[in-house]
DNA sequence: CTTAGTGCAAAGATTTTGCAACACC
DNA sequence: GGTGTTGCAAAATCTTTGCACTAAG
């Protein structure tokens, strides 16, 4: 349904490998947080904490909110607000994609960051403000529910 | 403080304008609804429903809501998300700035719309997508908290 | 008078937090 | 065994809604 959901397991960053580093980062690391990591991982790209708890039954929803914090720290993931409603996670590594939202169907996509370099310079020449557009979504509207 | 508040009330749609509207589409216009347009007015041109509310003490905060959302069905205002945290409504005739905030400091200032006309071109050439930037801040950082 | 609007209290939705029990190292 | 983690329940925050009461046209 859409481009950001359903990202292939291959391209994700190895469980081990984010556990390394929330050890390194001074956290302890037992079966509840690696069946939470495994289960981001299981998750592909974008989810909510919802659907990540539905997916890690075991964990409670406050325990996976922790640690998608933790997460966040240590930048494995980031969260992106898409419109009204919760928050999606999103794995560090798709950073580079912008997510355009149709307000109208609620349908996103996602676009290479670069799309964006014209305005990057823009802004930072004329208002001295480094764009990082990852963290809301670009709302617009999609082909079908343009406005004459 | 910032860029967007505290806009001069000159440039203000006049009150009668907006409860006439209210009128046309069929809306009653009593005492409530004028005190809270006049709220809106004196608001100047960005404010979240909370401190709306506390501007027009003799009406709750819920019908603060829901004037609100009828002032946005006629477009008279419309709401945008600066951040976590309430949404903060703007007079629609300042729908042409967009809102660069600071992830670091929460600064926020407007920059015209245009700034983004390029990559509007862009987006609608390549992705049938047609870019209304208005409903979420974009984010970044200002030169202070910019990364080395 | 009859429909639409309002206040209030309560619920919703999402996320955070305090605290006692528990697991990790 | 002590420090960090977890579960649970409860709070926080923002916004919406059901319903009885009031006001608008």
């Amino acid at each position: 349904m859409t481009t950001i959901r359903g990202a292939h397991a291959d391209h994700l960053v190895p469980l081990d490998e984010i556990v390394a580093h929330l050890r390194d980062a001074g956290h302890s690391v037992g079966k509840t947080r690696t069946a939470v990591v495994d289960g981001v991982r299981a998750m592909g790209s974008a989810f909510t904490a919802d659907e990540l708890a539905a997916a890690v039954p075991q964990v409670h929803v406050s325990t996976v909110y922790r640690t998608l914090g933790l997460l966040e720290e240590i930048g494995a993931v980031r969260h992106v607000h898409l419109s009204h409603g919760p928050a999606v996670y999103e794995h560090a590594a798709s950073a580079d994609v912008r997510h355009l939202v149709c307000e109208v169907c609620g349908r996103h996509v996602g676009v290479p960051s670069e799309v964006f370099d014209t305005v990057r310079a823009r802004l930072a020449r004329d208002y001295d403000f480094v764009l990082d557009g990852s963290h809301f979504a670009i709302v617009g509207r999609c082909r079908a529910h343009a406005e004459p």
